[in-house]
This record gives C-alpha cells, sequence and structure tokens, in this order.
DNA sequence: ATAATATACTACAAAAATGTAGCATTTTAT
DNA sequence: ATAAAATGCTACATTTTTGTAGTATATTAT
C-alpha cells in the first residue's frame, strides 16, 4: 500500500504544479487537469495551504501558488505533513514492541531498506521534479 | 503507512509463530500472545489457511500449523497474499498514467528504492527470521 | 453418549477514509 | 453597486477497513 490515496493526490497536486508554467492554479483548473474528486480536491488544497506548502489568494482572480521556493519542498516533508511524522517508521510486523524484546531477524535489513526509501524522497525535491521534466521534455520534443 | 494493520497482523501471527517451538498453536493461545482482537484474528487464521500458510486441525486438540517448510514461505509472499500482489508496485505519485506520459523526475529512485524493500521482502524467510531469533535469544541468555 | 475444546461461517457494528453538497466569504471586473 | 469568480467552511454520505457476536460444525477425552 506504501502510501495513503490522499496522500498520493497531495503528491499528485504539488507534482503538477511543480511541472508547468503557471503562475497561479485556480482549484477548477486542478480539477480539469487531475480529476481528483473536487470536494476532495479543495480541501486538501485548503489542507495543503494550512501546511505552508502552498498559498491561496481569494476572490476573482484567484487560486493557488507555491508559498516557498521548489527547492524547498521535498517528498519526504509531504508525506509526514499528511501522514504524520511516524508513518514511515513502522515496525513491519506490526508489533508495539518486538517479539520477546529483541529486534528480529528483519530489523537490520528492514531498517535499511526503509532508510533508503527514505532518503530517495527526502532528497528529491520538487526543484529536482520541475527540472528533469523540462529536460525530458526538450529531448522528447526533437 | 506502507501496510495495512490486515497485513500487519498477517506477518505478526506467522513471524510469532515460526520463532517458537510449538508444533500446534490454538487461536485462543495466539489470541494471549499477541493480543490482536480475538474475532479478527480467527478470521486471518482461517484466511491464512486458505491461502496456503498454515494448516487447520478442528476439534480438540486442535488448532494452526505451518502447511509448508518455514524456508518457503518469505516476507513478500505474504504482502502479496493479504494486499494483492500489485500493492508495492504503484506509482509514487497516484498516477495511473504519468504525468503527460512520461516519467518523471522520481521514477528511477523511487523504482530503485521500492525495488530494494521488496528485495529484501523475498530474500528473508520464516526460516530466517527463525534463525536469527534463536541465535539472538542464546546471546542475551548468556 | 456426552461434555469439552477446537475451528468455520455468517451477519452485523463501529471506525476511519474517501467523497459530496451547499452555502458563506472574499475579491475584482464591469 | 453588482455580478462573476474564486477560496473557506461545515455537515453529511458513502465506502472501506477493522472489530464483534453468536451459531454451526468437528474432534476427542472421558
Ligand atoms: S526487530 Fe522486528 S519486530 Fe522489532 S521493530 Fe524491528 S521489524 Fe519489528
Ligand atoms: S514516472 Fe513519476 S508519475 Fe510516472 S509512474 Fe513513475 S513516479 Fe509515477
Amino acid at each position: 500500500m506504501i502510501l495513503s490515496k490522499t496522500t498520493e493526490y497531495a503528491l499528485s497536486i504539488l507534482g503538477f504544479m511543480a511541472t508547468r508554467n503557471r503562475e497561479l492554479y485556480p482549484a477548477e483548473y486542478l480539477y480539469a487537469q487531475l480529476k481528483i474528486p473536487r470536494q476532495y480536491l479543495r480541501r486538501l488544497l485548503t489542507d495543503l495551504t494550512k501546511k505552508g506548502f502552498i498559498a491561496s489568494t481569494r476572490g476573482r482572480n484567484g487560486g493557488f501558488v507555491f508559498a516557498r521556493d521548489l527547492s524547498t519542498i521535498n517528498f519526504s516533508q509531504v508525506i509526514d505533513a499528511m501522514e504524520g511524522p511516524e508513518a514511515m517508521n513502522t515496525c513491519l510486523l506490526g508489533f508495539a514492541a518486538c517479539i520477546a524484546d529483541h529486534p528480529c531477524a528483519m530489523h537490520d535489513l528492514w531498517l535499511e531498506a526503509r532508510a533508503k526509501m527514505v532518503e530517495t524522497l527526502t532528497k528529491t525535491s520538487l526543484a529536482d521534479l520541475r527540472e528533469k521534466y523540462l529536460k525530458d521534455q526538450v529531448t522528447n520534443d526533437k
């Protein structure tokens, strides 16, 4: 499963916004592009605003903009904000305490594999995403 | 999130059984040890039986035993059986198709990180778990 | 035979996650 | 001023996941 649908949506929204050239992204525009259920999308946009990834302006000509530089937002931050910081930090076997209070055979391997995943998610920023995206686009256009 | 509670339970049950020296594990015994909600645990035991990991015998002196050798059961198999084979194989951003139909910056890194995790889960069998567990136990007892 | 101790099954209940509807508020073009 | 176009908010609906209760069935010790 890895991530909840809600978190995937959040990444989807930010990932999409990061790879376009608009300044402003109204909810309705994002809905047309992403097909995330309308009202749910709106709620998520407000969430992402409260969490400081994007900023909103109301009224006519309103919409959403990134609240900070793309290079300061990485995937791990978004996941942590959506799922809580401990989501990627749980025991594989679902034990509160380890079996008989000592690490099982999986522990080191599991920690290592998970750490690698978290590292990947941490070191990739939305700026990286955008850069790679634009580069590929040029290549594809040839 | 990574895994559903149900899958964690399943791993918990099998992991526990694999590291003890009993032949037979009645549901009530597992309940006493694992504290997974009673009826839910029973349902999961029946599921795991139907999925061929364990076998049941009914009636007095009944209970559950492993249906096959511990070395033939790995974590990935259990996860696949519980969550469906595609659970660990989804797009990070939750896109059905990639943004604008071409891989994003995350793709290669994400695939690699996830592959590492899946590899770890595949190469570790319940026999490995047991072996490591018993070895540690000796060490701890000194 | 009977009682005790198991699992199997079915139907329901509660909680959490996801999705929907509608109105309130803000801003700006006209 | 007013209408249009946008976000904010609240309450509810649906679906999925997790948990519960109770009964049926099987096996065995006595
Ligand atoms: S040692 Fe095993 S049981 Fe303990 S937290 Fe790590 S994976 Fe879970
Ligand atoms: S390339 Fe990016 S959007 Fe496409 S499947 Fe991979 S992670 Fe998802």
